[in-house]
DNA sequence: TCAACTATTCATGAAGTCTTGAAACGTTGA
DNA sequence: TCAACGTTTCAAGACTTCATGAATAGTTGA
């Protein structure tokens, strides 16, 4: 990963609401959830989720779907363990301390909270099947 | 981790002369380096290096150590892995497509590119044993 | 005590990001 | 065709961060 783009999503991360929003999208899974029930859910205006969504998404961090009237977000997994990835590969080169610091095991978290509420669109509206650009 | 200093990491991570300053700490290992050294290492001006040290020091990414005339500087590894652990656990909460990304081996760093250039302080000149504020 | 050295702080202006509300756009169903 | 809906775009102002050079502060050795 270039540190431009390094750069971007870090930069996007360095935000309250963002972290929030990438957790949601996260705890959904691949199904994902349309713009309006994100910004239900995190109590944001339309135009401020939007402008922060685009900015994951420009960071390589979300995917976006357009299906029927809604647009629904996912998290992109790749972009997400890229920056992570990155943070401990190239920046501290899997420094010993660093790598067990951040590799201790989390039995805290239960399975069944990483993927909760599948989002499932209405009967009959199937996706277009490609990324918006 | 809070999300108050996770955020506050991920700001001062948010700069590219900052993610170099890491990344020189971090092969130069525990001993650190002077700020002198550190500046003219990475061409910048000593008022803006002081600024992005006391950037990273207050996110809790660096620890320094006035030794002499010098302030040394050393990466906090358990604040790198901290920051890192978050991203990982809190906010991806382990999702297993973001870990497989992130933890892949790198067996292309050699060894020695971890630990290189110690810096040695000049004879007779001991360090005061205590982390500034 | 004084000059040299190391590092930090301050003031300034430039540049960038954030928030808000209104307007615009495309889709859907009547 | 038209109104309702979901979402994005735009403009403006508030706020924050950044870069620069000058001033300040502490340490050392003569």
């Amino acid at each position: 990963m270039e540190q431009s783009k390094a750069l971007a999503a870090l930069s996007a991360l360095a935000h309250g609401d963002r972290l929030d929003l990438i957790r949601l999208l996260v705890q959904t899974g691949d199904g994902g959830l349309p713009a309006g029930e994100i910004a239900r859910t995190l109590g944001l205006s339309a135009s401020r989720l939007s402008f922060h969504l685009s900015a994951l998404e420009q960071a390589g961090l979300l995917r976006s779907q357009k299906v029927a009237r809604n647009v629904i977000y996912a998290v992109d997994a790749a972009g997400l363990g890229a920056i992570i990835a990155y943070l401990l590969n190239d920046c501290c080169m899997e420094h010993p301390e660093v790598v067990a610091c951040c590799r201790h095991d989390r039995p805290d978290i239960p399975a069944e909270a990483r993927l909760r509420r599948p989002f499932r669109l209405p009967e009959g509206q199937g996706a277009e099947g490609s990324t918006k650009t």
